[in-house]
RNA sequence: GGCGAGGUAGCUCAGUUGGUUAGAGCGCAGGAUUCAUAACCCUGAGGUCAGGGGUUCAACUCCCCUCCUCGCUACCA
């Protein structure tokens, strides 16, 4: 790892996307980590920008304004307005929240595309995309509906049929409709800059799997191995979209056409470092410019291919700029088992969470990072949640305070006494005082943060057992000056938490600090047992955790359970009837009663099961994409519909005769359709 | 199937370049204690480190194969 000393720190957290409100996932995966990092940096006194703020353009933000009724800036502006606030009520301490519809940011962007392409760094490529003629104007692909050709369902996207999970191509549809009128779109050519990734290929892999080898996470790496070495290396990438919604494409002959999101959000980080700079008055250049400058991206697993491929190519290309030196990516939070969904209402919203928790943004903080999915993927539970405040919050670190100071008050008055003869046992706890600190900062930089926390609350543990193990209100009868002293030094140890808590648990560290009339100490006063002096004055004892109880957990997750419930009968709406067809349409499909013979997975396939069938008029080979609803042996011998007069259709080279008819239930898992009665292979039906 | 990430105690996870007897927290069982939100403190039980092979004096760690989970990707007439 290149050890190097830096003069200051811009610090990112991912843009969120201002289509819905933030939940759990988004804070374990960068906000949390990136906080504790940045207050980490502050209480060392190091000169940081802290900068972050909403992504608000791209197609999803359209659809959804479409969806409501709105207008996409009106949407974007209520999401950021939460967001914000969310943010802030939480603790999460940007130095700037901007947003990417802001003027300067559409300045910013605009002015690093202009400069690419004034480089000559983009392709430029004319491809046919669909055009509504009705509403004059190219349709994203998300906008174009149709009948997906590989599983027949008619709602699929122009990017990917959700039915049967298959990406897609807008030209690939059948029966093409556009979203907006409603008209079939029709083939038209348009133009666009594609970045030329292919070119940065050397770069990147010496930059990112050379030089970073041993100080970015595995994971990271991993994927990045996984685009750079992948079969055909990175492909070009089209820097720009045919949308209204977004920032203009800067050149001429690019009318009705945007940057796309993933081009410009990272600019935001920019933009965002551009508009506090201003507020404050300062130049924000050697933010971005100076080598002397630590730049580190915190972000989830889903951006790591923009963040360590597109954006530094991009920021390569311009010049002048520096690059990340790591980019921390957190993998997934899931949530009680199951994926965090926002449009399955699978979530902990953090707004909820702040009105039906407050003043407990802390405990938040302190579950979410010791169970942080730093190096795969984690799940939150209500219960875990409840054990860690009960157990660790309340019970080591609270009760340790709370000790510390209720014996202060009870034998001294809340004055503190003065330290007087040390024995081996107070020195031993004074040497370890000192180490405490210095490898939990060790852990926070190498951005540990969940070892870390542990090391805070082994700290903790520590007080706790030097109380148990001097037994002040034993000696209190007998050795006032040792009691005194054993009880200087706990509360010193309290001080001490204080510091080293800030990053992580921000709110319970100004209370202690309240508590001990302390102000202004920074990191470098950990370590040192002269925080508080005799003689100090107290305040009184407040509790810095409560129990969480059986019935809030439990109440939380029938809120999920509901939610869930909600969901289902909200997808349970039956697929609407297709057109009507002629009789003659319906008595060219040939389905017959047959029976399942044999049945083998398919090699090399993870969907497909390979079956031999008796139609009555001789066996057939059908391929069928149910390896992962049934194994081989539920269906060996079954009696079950087909269609026989469908073409051959070759698949990975093996030549599917025909089509067994399955029903589909509302979870998506598929049913066999069988005759109530055994009959003769190759019965008709109609 | 390809690529990537994981698989370590009942649960959640550490284990840094191979080096004594594989660790922590929670949970559990005992004990001690009463200053503290029945909290703290001590002790203990509990592991074929997914499975198999190999390299080595020595493998959780390196190599090969297999199985399982997750992500991207291909096949779903």
């Amino acid at each position: 790892m290149k050890q190097k000393s830096f003069k200051r720190y811009t610090i990112t957290a991912a843009l969120p996307y201002a289509n819905g409100p933030l939940h759990i996932g988004h804070l374990a995966g960068c906000y949390i980590p990136s906080d504790i990092y940045v207050r980490y940096l502050r209480s060392n006194d190091k000169d940081v920008a802290f900068v972050c703020g909403s992504d608000e353009h791209g197609v999803a933000i359209t659809i959804k304004a479409r969806k409501e009724g709105l207008s996409p800036q009106e949407v974007v502006d209520r999401y950021h307005k939460m967001m914000k606030q969310s943010f802030q009520e939480f603790g999460i301490s940007f130095d700037h929240y901007s947003r990417t519809s802001a003027k300067i940011h559409h300045e910013t962007a605009s002015e690093f595309f202009k400069d690419l392409y004034e480089k000559g760094e983009f392709l430029e490529q004319a491809t046919q995309q669909y055009f509504d003629e009705e509403a004059g104007q190219f349709l994203a692909d998300r906008y174009i509906e149709g009948t997906c050709p590989k599983c027949g369902n008619e709602g699929a996207y122009g990017d990917q049929c959700e039915k049967c999970g298959s990406s897609l191509s807008p030209t690939e549809l059948i029966n093409p409709k556009s979203k907006l009128s409603g008209s079939t779109p029709v083939l038209k050519e348009t133009k666009h800059w594609f970045l030329d990734l292919a070119r940065y290929t050397d770069f990147l892999k010496n930059w990112i799997l050379v030089e970073h080898e041993s100080d970015w996470k595995n994971n990271v790496l991993g994927q990045c191995r996984s685009w750079l070495e992948a079969g055909e290396g990175l492909q070009a990438r089209s820097m720009t979209r045919d949308m209204d919604w977004g920032i203009p494409v800067p050149v001429e002959g690019a009318e009705g056409k945007v940057l796309y999101v993933w081009f410009d959000a990272p600019i935001g980080y920019i933009s965002s470092t551009k508009e506090w700079a201003a507020e404050k008055g300062i130049d924000w250049e050697p933010y971005w410019k100076d080598e002397d400058t630590k730049l580190v991206h915190f972000i989830g697993k889903d951006n790591i291919v923009f963040h360590c491929i597109i954006f530094p190519a991009i920021l390569k290309t311009h010049g002048g700029y520096v690059l990340p030196e790591n980019v921390p990516a957190n993998e997934f939070l899931n949530l009680e088992g199951d994926k965090i969904s926002t449009s399955r209402n699978w979530a902990v919203w953090l707004h909820e969470y702040l009105k039906e928790f407050p003043g407990k943004q802390d405990v938040l903080r302190y579950v979410l990072t010791a169970n942080a999915p730093e190096t795969k993927d984690n799940d939150f539970t209500w219960k875990d949640f409840q054990s860690r405040n009960n157990s660790e919050l309340v019970a080591i670190f609270g009760n340790f305070v709370n000790r510390a100071v209720v014996l202060t008050h009870k034998f001294f008055e809340g004055n503190v006494p003065d330290l007087g003869e040390l024995q081996q046992i107070d020195k031993e706890v004074l040497e370890e005082l000192k180490v405490f600190p210095e490898k939990i900062a060790s852990s926070i930089e190498r951005y540990r943060f969940r070892e870390a926390l542990s090391f805070v609350m082994d700290f903790a543990r520590m007080g706790n057992k030097y109380l148990a193990d001097t037994e002040p209100w034993k000696t209190i009868k007998t050795d006032n000056d040792r009691t005194g002293t054993v009880l200087n030094i706990a509360l010193n140890i309290a001080a001490n938490l204080a510091i080293v808590t800030e990053p992580f648990l921000p709110f319970t560290s100004a209370k202690i600090f309240e508590m001990f009339q302390l102000q202004g100490l920074k990191w470098r006063d950990a370590g040192t047992h002269d925080l508080l002096q005799g003689g100090a004055k107290l305040n009184q004892a407040s509790l810095l955790f409560d129990k969480v109880e059986d019935n809030v957990v439990e109440a939380q997750v029938n809120k999920l359970l509901e939610a869930k419930k909600q969901n289902e009968l909200a997808n349970a709406q039956v697929a609407p009837m297709k057109e009507i067809i002629t009789y003659e349409d319906f008595a060219k499909l040939d389905m017959r009663i047959v029976q399942i013979l044999a049945a083998e997975p398919m090699p090399k396939s993870k969907k497909l099961l390979k079956l031999t069938v008796d139609t009555g008029l001789g066996k057939r080979t059908v391929l069928s994409g149910v390896a992962e609803h049934f194994s081989p042996e539920d269906l060996i011998g079954k009696q079950v519909v087909m269609l026989i007069n469908l073409a051959p259709r070759k698949m990975m080279g093996i030549d599917s005769e025909g089509m067994i008819l399955m029903a589909e239930d509302r979870d998506g898992s598929l049913k066999l359709l069988q005759p109530h009665q055994a009959l003769a292979n190759g019965a008709t039906i109609s």
